[in-house]
Formats: structure tokens, C-alpha cells, sequence
DNA sequence: AGCCGCATGTAACTTGTTACATGATTTC
DNA sequence: GAAATCATGTAACAAGTTACATGCGGCT
């Protein structure tokens, strides 16, 4: 039930659609927790009524109306009893890492390929963080910038997805440069 | 049905039992893929069913019997197919940076203790993968060891288990030291 | 005496995934 | 004229989680 609370923090940053959420879960949030438009739609209805977040319709002329939730107080406190609750290990799971795992009995020019598609993708999340990080900052030194800002959660978690994307780069990069030696050898 | 394939890749060691494969799920193989027992008995049934691997019963009399696993012809093939299929992007489900994105909002001290917690567990799988390193490097340099080992993509995963828990480490103490200077100023 | 390791499972339940559907509007 | 964006959802299915059960042997 982490989705849930996953939810809640994603509200933190103020009021949200099931689609800005999606959106969310999709780049900064993806960073932490995935998830698919269809499991927030759900675990939307079932927070709203469980109370823990509370819908604004605003109607729209010419686009769909759309429902803007935010946290009520049961929400933040349930947020609040979440954070003091010990967390359990997360989980990774990595198909390309199954092939990997698998490269000397499959087939090595294949995944060769998925990694450097892979590289693509890593690189365009990097440069979002980092992105996201300079807005964050908005000139600030990053001692200043915690010092000062409301919530440093965010950032911290950004400082996370960049190393992460970082050392996927560097490992990709490696794993090319041992498939390739291999052949040729 | 990628657990499927981690199986798979998991008995190119050999062959092994549930209670094997579910120690494995919880160490070298927990680097890329989770899975608990029963989603592991299950799955072996059902791939055992499906002809991609196969049981020896081997009778035991101070233990419970137990089947020993392995890799069919049409597993291997299976496995093939899976390293030659595109892979999408890994998930990510991680409490505790849920509970970093709500740091500001929520119990700090407690989300400080967590993190402490992490760092234990941390330096012990570290620990565990540097051991496993040194094993299958066996004395070896690490470009010998590429040039002439019969398997290299486990220890390509494992160089990647260690990077994603070094930096972990480097993460944990950050973000204690952010949280630290954050209370007393 | 009591816990840990071996070795397997069942049952009930909660989550997560995939495919599809709607229908207007803005951008290429 | 096609594709993408906005905004939501349904239905069917697959996967993952949690709690519990068994029973012996070895260790402390």
C-alpha cells in the first residue's frame, strides 16, 4: 500500500489530476515509485474515499472537466504516520539485467542493441534532473538552497536519481566496451 | 512474465531447488530481481508444466526430499528468445525515498533512523557482492578473468550491484549529514 | 528447552499490467 | 489529414504479498 503513500507525496507539491499524477509518475516520480495511469486512477478513488485526499471539480469548456485532489488532514497525517513507520527494502526489478545475466547463453548482439537504447534513455533522464535540479536551485548554492527552502525532500531524492542515472551510464558504457571485446577477441 | 526468465537465467549456474533459487532471489540475484518463495514455487510448477525445465527428485533421509531444477532444451530456447526480445525499462519501488519525498512533511528523526538502518544493510550486501567478485575472479585480473571466463554476465551485474550500493552508501550518509545540519541550524 | 535451517507448500488477498474506449482540441 | 494532448475510465488478467502449516535435525 506504498502506492498510496507515494500518492500523498506527490501531493505535497500541491493539487494534482490523476493525469498531472501520471505525468508525475512518469519523470520525476519514476524516480522512486513507478506506476501506471490505471493504478493511480484507482488508488485515487479509493484515497478519496478513505479521506485521505479531497476532489475539486473544475469544469472546462473545451477540454474534459477534470478533478484536482489535494491532501486533507487525515491525508497528511496518514503521510506523517507513514514516514515514522520503519521501511522495508525496495525492490528492483530489471529485465535488462535478466538479459544480461543470460548474455553468454542468448543472444549477445541483441542485448548489445537494448543497452544502447538504453544509453538514449538514461541520458534523457539525467538531463531532466539536472534540469530539474537548476530550477530547485534557481541560483542559489546548494548550501544555501538547504539552508533556506521549504522542503529539501525533493532535491534529496533528485541527488539520487542522478548518481543512479550516472553509474547506469558508466555501466552501459562498460558493458559495451566487454561485449565488443569479446567478439572481436 | 520476466520472473520467468530470471529463473531461467538464475539455473545457467546449475541446477537448483525452490529453497535455492529463493536463497539466490534473496542475494546475487536480488541485485536485478525480488521475488519471495512462494512466487518462486509457484512459477516453478508452472514452467516445469510448461516443459522449460526439469525435476529430479532426489531422496533424502535426515531431510525433506526436494527437486533438484534444471534448464530443458526448450528453456534454453525460451531464454534465447527472452535476451533477443527488447526490454522496457526497470521499476523502481522504493519506501524509503517515498518517505525522503515526504521528509519535510512527515517524522524526520524517524526517516533519519531508517536511513541509518540502511546503511547496515548496505554495507552488507556490499560486502557479500565483494566477496563474490573476488570468487569469480579467483585471483585473476579483471581482463583476464573478461578474456577467458566461460560467463561474463554475472559478474557484468555484479560490477552494477556494487556501483548502485556504493552509491547508496554515499546517498544514506548525505542525506543523514542534510537532515543533521537541518535540526541544528 | 527452544530456535534455526532445510524444504515444501496452501489459501486468501492485494497490486500491477494490458488492452481498449471516448471524444474534443491543438499542433505538425 | 494525422497525430498528439487533455482527461477519464472499464474489464480482464497476471503477478506479487502475507500469513500460515508441516516436520525433522542440529546447535546452543
Amino acid at each position: 500500500m506504498a502506492l498510496r503513500d507515494a500518492i500523498l507525496a506527490a501531493l505535497l507539491d500541491g493539487e494534482a489530476s490523476g493525469y498531472d499524477l501520471a505525468k508525475a509518475f512518469d519523470t520525476s516520480v519514476a524516480n522512486f515509485w513507478m506506476a501506471t495511469p490505471q493504478q493511480l486512477y484507482r488508488e485515487l478513488e479509493r484515497m478519496q474515499a478513505a479521506g485521505l485526499i479531497e476532489a475539486r471539480l473544475i469544469e472546462q469548456d473545451r477540454r474534459p472537466n477534470k478533478h484536482l485532489f489535494s491532501l486533507t488532514d487525515a491525508g497528511r497525517e496518514q503521510l506523517r504516520r507513514f514516514t515514522a513507520t520503519p521501511t522495508k527494502p525496495g525492490a528492483i526489478r530489471e529485465d535488462l539485467m535478466v538479459a544480461i545475466q543470460a548474455l553468454d547463453a542468448g543472444d549477445a548482439a541483441a542485448v548489445r542493441d537494448a543497452v544502447v537504447a538504453r544509453i538514449a534513455l538514461a541520458q534523457d533522464k539525467l538531463a531532466h534532473y539536472e534540469r530539474r535540479q537548476a530550477e530547485l536551485l534557481d541560483g542559489r548554492s546548494e548550501a544555501q538552497f538547504l539552508a533556506e527552502a521549504p522542503r529539501i525532500g525533493p532535491y534529496l531524492n533528485l541527488l539520487r536519481g542522478v548518481s543512479f542515472e550516472r553509474e547506469n551510464l558508466a555501466w552501459f558504457r562498460r558493458v559495451i566496451a566487454v561485449i565488443d571485446r569479446r567478439r572481436a577477441g
